[in-house]
DNA sequence: TAGATTGTTAATCGATTAACAATC
DNA sequence: TAGATTGTTAATCGATTAACAATC
């Protein structure tokens, strides 16, 4: 639910999705120093219809003005609080495998403000080293954590087969959204957020794409 | 475009997102020894309607039995071979960074049929070192290497700015599709496909989801 | 045969695009 | 003011769900 002009209406699902990429478009295009821009150009740009965007964008307030279109400045600070980017956000992580290495090592996140305060394991030989100046927890410690830190995203990059009950811990604990990276999906009561990347049904799609 | 009743027919985006889902559902069916499962079971353990289901599968054929349900490997071995993941492909990789080394080590594609025949980094510091038994190549020999081993799938995991001059290359030397995790939306030819990973996307909608 | 469950058509719902008056 | 471009309503399109005859 998001308020505009003092109602609270609900935002469509196809809408979310696309919010990111305006947001990563839009840095892209005060980095290019570029100060306005019209729904058709910006359109043009991130890969949908200028009535679309405009649309979109309305969802949440008349960022344009007629005849010029939009300030390519405010439209972007008024994304990046939509989305919750401009304050900072701390997030665990459990499992420091391939993946889960490569999310504490990535600096793409930090930058829009999401930082891991915590990364854990389940494997008593990676219990204890450093990553990226971050000690490697056991998890047994996972759900104190959580709750004494007020922690309010998990990463769950541990194997399928561990991935729920990780889950389920974090749930206990009082976590609001999961940013899972096990090819599972996760049960967990409605109001947890969930959002999955299941990278290798990214390479199925392409796959079935090009023979098709 | 897909052959059905000897008409080719094309396959709406919708169902080809799920796809994928249905053949990793089936894939622990499969495992836990289930030999037939109604539409409604189904649907309840992928999340999606029983007439969704049937919906999408019956694109493709029908698979079902009336008063019986699908059976379960013969469902399996149809959505394989469907997203074409009986036969063997190569990939080549472009950067093997935080995520590409993840990559290069990940089993995930391999079991299905998905493997890196050759791996590529502009980082002379990089050329040459063994990363799970591949050695990484020079950025230079992509174009040749993908022309000569009729190479069908890239992997883009270089930084934003490199991406699409990366992404041109393979272009150029005959790839047909790309998996690509950088940040950007790269223009290509529109009969090149591709799947993009835009991991950071998934956490801002994640962020988003919470606040809202 | 009776019960179960499919495949498929029709109805509904949601998302996208077209069109244009409002207005900067 | 005239030109440009928004915000928004209406029309279209696509995807989901409901319903049920067909049939195993």
């Amino acid at each position: 639910m998001v308020e505009k002009n003092g109602e609270s209406i609900v935002i469509p699902s196809a809408v979310i999705k696309r919010l990111p990429k305006y947001h990563r478009n839009l840095e892209s295009l005060l980095d290019k120093g570029v100060e306005r821009i019209s729904s058709r150009e910006f359109g043009k740009i991130a890969g949908v219809s200028a009535p679309q965007l405009r649309q979109d964008l309305n969802h949440f307030g008349n960022f344009g003005q007629q005849g010029y279109g939009y300030n390519v400045e405010n439209l972007y600070n008024a994304l990046s609080k939509i989305m919750g980017i401009e304050k900072k956000s701390n997030m665990v992580l459990v499992g420091v495998g391939n993946i889960g290495q490569a999310l504490v090592n990535s600096t793409d996140f930090t930058k829009r403000g999401f930082y891991l305060s915590a990364i854990f394991d389940i494997n008593p030989r990676l219990v204890g080293i450093k990553i990226n100046g971050l000690e490697v927890k056991d998890v047994s410690q996972l759900e104190n954590y959580i709750t004494e830190h007020k922690i309010k995203i998990g990463v769950i990059a541990v194997p399928e087969k561990a991935a729920q009950e990780i889950a389920n811990k974090m749930v206990r604990a009082g976590i609001q959204g999961i940013w899972n990276f096990a090819p599972v999906d996760l049960k967990c009561p409605q109001e947890i957020k969930i959002e999955n990347e299941h990278l290798t049904e990214g390479l199925l799609r392409l796959s079935f794409k090009i023979d098709e």
